[in-house]
DNA sequence: ATACTCCCCTGTGGGC
DNA sequence: TGCCCACAGGGGAGTA
């Protein structure tokens, strides 16, 4: 679930908590979710390491520590980072401890999808899904232009198109079938078809969906949580997303649920044309 | 290259 | 009440 705007809001809590602050022990609990470098052993790459600084790229986490490592974290499904002040006892799902100078920090995944890698922070655009990525939506280098250009050719659909990490980054299933929504675009139109004016509207609604997502701090449609185990609240904002069988928002139409490209989409079949 | 499907996992919820 | 199974969906691997 972890989209762009859950991303950069656990960066958000993260950041106020760890920066500056060094990393005293590593316990991994369930260790096929951590990978070290080479010959280097995760903990052992960790261990006495200091935070400088969260970042995020699409929906990667990137935590850059001192004498030039770097964490990745992908939090795919269900993936949680949760600091706490104090001591904690870890929860069924804790697959691994971060114990700091300053409280704990908890990688939490019921679904064991998710994935934290160590490596020198020179690496980090070499890593295969990292030097793929598309643009980010949010920059002011993401235009209408650049969003054509990207999807020109293309003989997927629109719904699908978006979902490619590599077309541009941060997007899920939440935010594209609510961008196509606002956007008035039907998810199943070839990516390659969209007009001038129809980019130009949906880069607009791309942005404002991820914008209120961020300011609504992250949608928790079931599972998600930001480092303080807070919930979002765009879920209230949802116009389509999960709304299958009830009616549109803006004209009254019942919403329509279909797999496209093996993920499911709802969308309103009378204003997104 | 592109566009599919399958798979990794576990919890949940609908149908019978 | 209990059982079964589809489903949730990000991304990597495999396939035509």
């Amino acid at each position: 679930m972890p989209e762009l705007p859950e991303v950069e809001t656990i960066r958000r809590t993260l950041a106020g908590h760890v920066t500056d602050v060094r990393v005293r022990a590593v316990r991994l609990i369930w260790p096929g979710a951590f990978k070290g470098w080479g010959e280097q052993d995760f903990a052992e790459i960790l261990t006495g390491r200091r935070i400088e600084r969260v970042e995020r790229r699409g929906k990667y986490l990137l935590l850059h520590l001192d004498e030039g490592w770097s964490l990745v974290a992908h939090m795919r499904m269900t993936g949680r980072l949760l600091y706490y002040p104090a001591c904690q006892e870890v929860g069924p799902h804790t697959r691994g401890v971060f114990e700091l100078e300053r409280g704990e920090l908890h990688f939490q995944d019921v679904r064991k999808f998710g994935r934290i890698q160590a490596l020198p922070t020179e690496e980090l655009n070499e890593l295969p899904g990292i030097a793929a990525l598309g643009p980010e939506p949010l920059e002011r280098e993401f235009t209408p232009d650049v969003l054509r250009d990207r999807l020109r050719g293309k003989k997927a659909c629109l719904k699908s198109a978006l979902l490619d990490q590599r077309v541009l980054a941060g997007l899920g299933n939440i935010y594209t079938d609510e961008a196509l929504f606002r956007a008035n675009l039907h998810p199943e139109r070839p990516a390659g078809s969209l007009g001038e004016e129809e980019a130009k509207v949906l880069t607009a609604a791309i942005k404002e969906v991820l914008s209120a997502g961020i300011e609504a701090q992250g949608t928790s449609f079931r599972d998600y949580r930001d480092a303080d185990g807070r919930k979002g609240e765009f879920q209230r904002s949802l116009q389509v997303y999960g709304r299958q069988g009830q009616p549109c928002a803006v004209c009254g139409e019942t919403l329509v649920r279909k797999r496209l490209g093996g993920r499911t989409t709802v969308f309103c079949p009378a204003c997104q044309a």
